[in-house]
DNA sequence: TTGAAAGCGGTACCAT
DNA sequence: ATGGTACCGCTTTCAA
């Protein structure tokens, strides 16, 4: 089924039959109303490819993701989908992994498919050498989630983690604690922001830093468990609270403390679901995922409308406080 | 950049540049590296669309979830990602939510982006009136992951969901509870299919089913920790176990128990990240869902080569035992 | 081994 | 208001 046999069957040529189909152009009533008939009744709906080769568009837009485990970044893929899809695309969606040949990869194939746009989701994306998003960026614009990157065609929006981790390590120091156990599990440049702003808090307070609490650790149960069972062996005081990068390693935490049947302040980051589903609910540094998504999907508009918007827009944090600080 | 620039470039025609591309058909060695040297300089890549044109088909794969924020979608979500993408297809996500008219919608716009084949995520797919899904199979395979649905072009790969609640049920009978409540909070199908199992699971054990202990609650822990609290005061052992249509449910039983100050048995369903996340962990039972999705990107890629799967698999699940039971 | 040309299914310009 | 037709970029058949 296609346009020419829907012409056909009306007795106009295929010329009517479009214009009628996109309102382009006018058409007599009568006409219109034929061929809108005979539409719903063959149930016809015009080939994407074709009208894709037209506009040179499919209204796709390509999302990269390097892990759909965590519900920080599946939060954010359900946010960016709504978002996207009430402005009338739909995603393209690829896990990338964390290695930089995985990212590589993936935006290979985005750009492959003729996408109108890539969104890149979390810090993870953003590397040593970004060439690699730099050279993508020459041939379709590029969106950053929660990331920064200040080149050609590449837009970006943020969180301001770095201050966001001032506040949360500040708000543990005004309650008297001293020692502030900082764990995380990847270095990457979004980490920095949140180990400055961990500096910064002590450093507000007068305390000096101890690299030693500054700590990188396995993404799992088990190993936060071994982490903090050893350091408490050594030194039952060795921290007082604990910070960490991400929900994930707070509920690992969470769970280590309870195993060792210790009680400490733990505050999360990202705020995300997981929050609210343990017990007791994390405390954990809300970094706004609903807002940058949104207005991501903003951008991603403005942009293919030929509009100019801001290339890096931030957006502040705020510490969410539940029964674990 | 086009095909038409390649061959100028290379002095041959456009028929020849495709062969390269293609590999389809002969050509001369020298022209042959030639045009690749060229394609590799120009950083050339075939517009998909035209191809998408030719082919019919882009290699893309619709997948429709109702709800990402479940962690045992959007872990199926990546399982399918990984292993579509690992057979040469893409993803096309769309998030519906529970309401059937979201549902059609979602169809309606994979089948008009002229997707491969569709992908339908979960139980929640199965209605009292699955038309909507005969009629989009109609135009494209549908591909149901743990549901079932008999139908021309349909093919279902589901875990017996039915036994497994049983066994999981009699699990807790066996260890000398008496009144297992379930808790769920759709009234869906595959739900049925559990509250079957439960049901059969008193009976093998020669108990009369307790309708009371049956109940459907909205899915948020305020709803959850109201009812167990309410069941509790009422009578103190209004319950003596907990069985769950899922893990978040389960999470937030356990969130309430605690919260009461007693401890009962927890069994969850699905047996997702998530279950290991809390503390303690909680058992569950485990759809094996890995297996589904491995098992329908199989069928995708058989029914796309047009042979003829089994158009229904069902595997066996089990109980995952861990520290709430 | 290579090229010319006919599609694939639409859109949109230019006539009428 | 309507129709003819060039064109979007590529694949593939048919001839040479």
């Amino acid at each position: 089924m296609n346009i020419y046999e829907i012409a056909e069957r009306c007795g106009v040529s295929i010329a009517t039959v479009s214009r009628v189909i996109n309102g382009s152009g006018p058409v007599g009533k009568a006409t219109k109303e034929k061929v809108l008939r005979v539409i719903e009744e063959t149930g016809f709906t015009p080939n994407s490819f074709a009208r894709g080769l037209n506009f040179n568009s499919m209204r796709l837009i390509g999302v990269l993701c390097t892990d759909f485990g965590d519900p920080f970044y599946s939060q954010a893929i359900a946010y960016l989908e709504e978002q996207l899809r009430s402005r009338g695309f739909h995603m393209l969606l690829v896990c990338t992994g964390y290695t930089v040949e995985g990212k590589k990869r993936g935006l290979v194939e985005l750009v492959n498919k003729n996408v109108d746009a890539i969104v890149l989701i979390g810090t993870v994306f953003k590397e040593n050498d970004n060439s690699h998003i730099e050279e993508t960026a020459r041939k379709v614009p590029v969106f950053m989630v929660n990331s920064m990157l200040d080149a050609y065609n590449v837009y970006s929006v943020k969180c301001d983690e770095e201050r966001a981790a001032e506040q949360a390590v500040s708000a543990l120091l005004d309650a008297g604690y001293r020692k502030p156990l900082y764990l995380h599990s990847q270095t990457w440049y979004g980490n920095a922001d949140k180990i400055r702003g961990y500096r910064q808090a002590l450093k507000n307070a007068g305390h000096s830093v101890d690299e030693d609490l500054i700590v990188k650790v396995d993404s799992s149960a088990d190993a936060v468990v071994m982490l903090l069972a050893e350091r408490l062996e050594t030194d039952k005081d060795a921290f007082d609270a604990v910070f960490t990068a991400n929900d994930v390693l707070a509920a690992y935490a969470l769970k280590a403390l309870e195993h060792l049947g210790v009680s400490k302040p733990i505050i999360g980051f990202n705020n995300s679901p997981l929050a609210e589903l343990v017990t007791p609910e994390l405390s954990s540094v809300d970094n706004m995922l609903a807002a940058m998504c949104h207005t991501i999907a903003d951008r991603v508009v403005d942009v293919l409308h030929g509009k100019q918007p801001p290339k890096t827009t931030i957006l502040s944090g705020s510490l969410i406080r539940r029964a674990t600080f």
